[in-house]
DNA sequence: CACCAGGCAAGTA
DNA sequence: TACTTGCATGGT
């Protein structure tokens, strides 16, 4: 049977690293919070946003509306671009008062694509973050491609360097059958083989899993 | 000190 | 259409 380079992949690095059981936060609203902190930003930074508002008591949809944009843009400065996140944020919150009644969970009842482009649509909610939300959120099996996506995946020229990110996306929709679970695993080995291995400064990836597809 | 991190939108020509 | 720039903090 036809073992294809993606699936092969993916079990190089579940083998290496584990499954990473992802995403990390205790609800879908906070799934969604955290895909537009990240934006741009390391996770730790977001980290320390998300925690400003949990100790407020502000990550659910009710708290949140309920904030000013300069309230909120306070608690999240740790985040960075506090102030265009912060608007990202009640955006957001905005489309799922107005289309959900304040229900982010009927968002997810809708189709994969319906949902998708109810997200696209958001000011400042652009295809990583919805797939981001619609994959960790919602459980809709889209895959989420990321930097390290194109970084990794171009670097060992399994990809162009110079493709976008839907035409990214496709190539894995080709190779690999839609799975939630698998698609969940998959991005999350990917950022987590990246953090460890693929970053901007070392070209060269001195013990990485992946080493097996430079022979 | 310079560079980077789980993007996105707006401006320019 | 195809680049470029603004947004901004905290870690290395």
């Amino acid at each position: 049977m036809a073992m294809n380079r993606f699936l092969e992949l993916y079990d190089v690095l579940i083998d290496s690293f584990g499954p990473q059981e992802w995403w990390p936060a205790e609800t879908t609203f906070e799934v969604a919070v955290g895909a537009i902190l990240t934006q741009n930003t390391n996770w730790t930074n977001v980290c320390k946003a998300i925690d400003n508002l949990r100790q407020g008591g502000f990550l659910t949809f009710e708290r949140m509306a309920a904030l000013s944009v300069d309230e909120l843009a306070g608690l999240i400065r740790p985040s960075g671009y506090y102030n265009i996140k912060a608007q990202r944020l009640k955006n957001f919150l905005e489309m799922i008062r107005d289309d959900y009644d304040g229900e982010l969970e009927s968002l997810f009842q809708e189709s994969t694509d319906r949902a998708r482009e109810v997200l696209l649509s958001v000011r400042g909610i652009g295809p990583e973050t919805a797939d981001s939300i619609l994959l960790y959120g919602g459980n809709h099996p889209v895959f989420v491609v990321d930097a390290y996506t194109h970084r990794i995946f171009s670097r060992h020229q399994l990809i162009e360097e110079e493709s976008d990110y839907h035409s990214i996306q496709q190539v894995f929709l080709d190779a690999l059958s839609p799975d939630a679970e698998m698609f969940n695993e998959y991005h999350a080995l990917i950022v987590r083989v990246g953090k460890e291995y693929c970053k901007k400064k070392k070209p060269l990836c001195d013990g990485c899993p992946l080493r097996v597809l430079c022979e």
